[in-house]
DNA sequence: TTGTATGCGTTATCAC
DNA sequence: GTGATAACGCATACAA
């Protein structure tokens, strides 16, 4: 099939590598110019039909595809936009990848990704990445603000997700504070006073919200809030059902648990079936995203549904307003809270707005 | 801050772009030639320290950074390679990509991400890709076979992950028609007798894969196989939990249940508790994949490990030799019979190996 | 060690 | 409606 695999002599030897086509050959073919080779290709521009129907001709029987990397010099625009976040595994992550994806793709643009796993040299990682692109999502605890200013100003088009506004840079997010306080007010309402809230602010703005919400319950209640959160390392169950563990160790354990999200509070199950706490009669849980999986454990998680898709569908829009330079502002997408079982409801409520947005 | 904010006269006014700045520039202000800049930027090219020094320092100051699209353009490679996917979400196709990520970042290279969604676009959406990058990965069943040989016979690198390997092509993938025949096996040494398997296998040539095996353990049992698999629409715990409401509505249900991946079967879960079936008394229930989730939930479900990260890296690392030009063969991951509660066992077992690879 | 000149494959601006 | 030809920004062979 390919001639190339034929006259191959060894593999010291250079391969005879067969170049792609260019607008030269196709031209040359069609017999006509590279000039209008290229206008063949757009649909508005003045070109005979019958000169267009041999162009086209031609460059199918090449099999010629226009080089992406010379368009993007002779033009300006890359067709592509990227991503970047702390990580790529877990539920919420992927959704906001995927609702990204979907939204740029239906732009008709490219995706590029990248996870910066907290580790230094993400900062040079995104500089590098921003001359690829013609726009940048910024989630989350990645790079440093100076870093996201200087790449703003640099010109690239830059929108924040689930991050503080900076630089007079739009970001979008989910309402949180709220969501947490409403939450915590539910446990208190049935009845529940010994809470504790299973999370790291510090790993992420959103869980520093959420605490910040918790707290804020307590005193709207007049009740003493804890002074520290429980702090886990991470957000996945074993991180959750680790953290559990201690905690049930206690001699006068919560009756109520806050988790960060619903894979720490699912960790939080494990700890709480092995040590013999049942929920929610001896401990209430609950957890954050209202992933997938929430409805189907036992009891159902009650739970605060965060848009995950949406926060990341709507950074691309936004993304592609900011580059088309169309006016756009800064958004919070709703929350809403998720009441079912694992906090002390009977059963399914119809679900009340959590958020203050 | 940015000078063009200040002289924008209007929306309507072509603002004064600052053009980046190029080689050109960086050459004058360091008192040098082009080539030099050009070279100075390589560590291994031969240029005085003092003048390196120099070309740095203009660099700096006036922020340049060379356009990658020149680079492309003038070189050969894009530095960059792509993963093309069904989908995004699910923690399944999360880890392949957290996988892959890694790896080609620790490469120093950059991802581009398509998923296909079964649509039939993505068939000329993979071919623009292709213009992109130096190497790709094709996953499952996202595009046809004439497609992706062509693709390859067009000069790009090409991997297949997850799907049958085609054309002379690489291909890795997990282990599975051994461990579903020793995942059912061991459902049968519980004394299960009725089992019925969860999941479409027209869906994926892996649940195909796990489908045959689950048939072939029944065979070597001397039993007779559903003649049908429960063929739920889709993968994640919602399609479980329709599926399985089905099933227990029967007057004898099956006592046994091997579900396509651990959403699913957590989907059974939830059917069971609210229809009163236990598990694994009632019914064994089983999974598949290993997600982070599973060994959480109660009782802590009985799947099939994948090294999902490892199928996505190990498809990476692939990619890089092909198109390094390195020798490479095809590849079968290992996977792992998890053998917790959901099956009928007392507690954890010591894992053993469930694949023949 | 450095500079000159050319190629990379398009798009776009002119003429015609 | 079509054809020369000049950018686009960088890498590199060749000369010096």
């Amino acid at each position: 099939m390919t001639e190339a695999e034929t006259s191959d002599t060894g593999p010291r030897t250079a391969e005879p590598v067969r170049r792609r086509p260019t607008v030269y050959q196709v031209a040359e073919r069609a017999g006509v110019s590279i000039a209008t080779v290229s206008r063949a290709l757009r649909q508005d521009s003045p070109v005979a039909p019958e000169t267009r129907r041999r162009v086209m001709a031609a460059a199918r029987e090449l099999n010629w595809r226009p080089s992406r990397a010379a368009q993007i010099l002779a033009g300006d625009t890359h067709d592509a936009v990227a991503i970047v976040l702390p990580d790529l595994a877990g539920p919420y992550y992927a959704q906001v990848i995927a609702g990204f994806e979907s939204e740029v793709v239906r732009q008709g643009s490219s995706v590029m990704v990248l996870a910066t796993h907290g580790r230094a040299a993400a900062d040079q990682m995104v500089r590098d990445l921003a001359g690829r692109i013609d726009g940048l999502v910024i989630m989350d605890q990645t790079i440093p603000d100076r870093t996201v200013e200087e790449l703003a100003a640099s010109g690239v088009a830059v929108i924040l997700l689930a991050r503080p506004a900076i630089g007079g840079l739009i970001a979008i997010r989910s309402e949180s504070v709220g969501a947490a306080a409403s939450l915590t007010s539910h446990l208190f309402s049935h009845g529940r006073r010994r809470l504790c809230f299973l999370g790291d602010p510090d790993r992420s703005p959103d869980i520093a919200e959420r605490w910040s919400g918790f707290v804020q319950a307590h005193i709207a209640e007049g009740l003493p809030a804890p002074a520290e959160p429980v702090r886990c390392p991470g957000f996945e169950a074993e991180h959750g059902y680790r953290a559990a563990l201690e905690i049930f160790r206690d001699e006068s354990p919560p009756d109520g648990i806050v988790c960060a999200n619903d894979e720490v509070a699912s960790g939080v199950y494990r700890a709480a079936a092995e040590t013999g706490h049942r929920i929610p009669d001896d401990v209430a849980v609950t957890g954050w995203d209202d992933v997938n999986l929430a409805a189907h454990l036992s009891p159902p998680l009650t739970t605060v549904r965060q848009q995950m898709r949406q926060l990341g569908a709507t950074a691309a829009r936004l993304l592609f307003d900011r580059i088309a330079r169309r006016h756009i502002a800064s958004q919070v997408l709703d929350t809403e809270l998720m009441r079912r079982e694992s906090c002390g409801c009977r059963q399914d409520a119809p679900p009340e707005p959590a958020g203050t947005g």
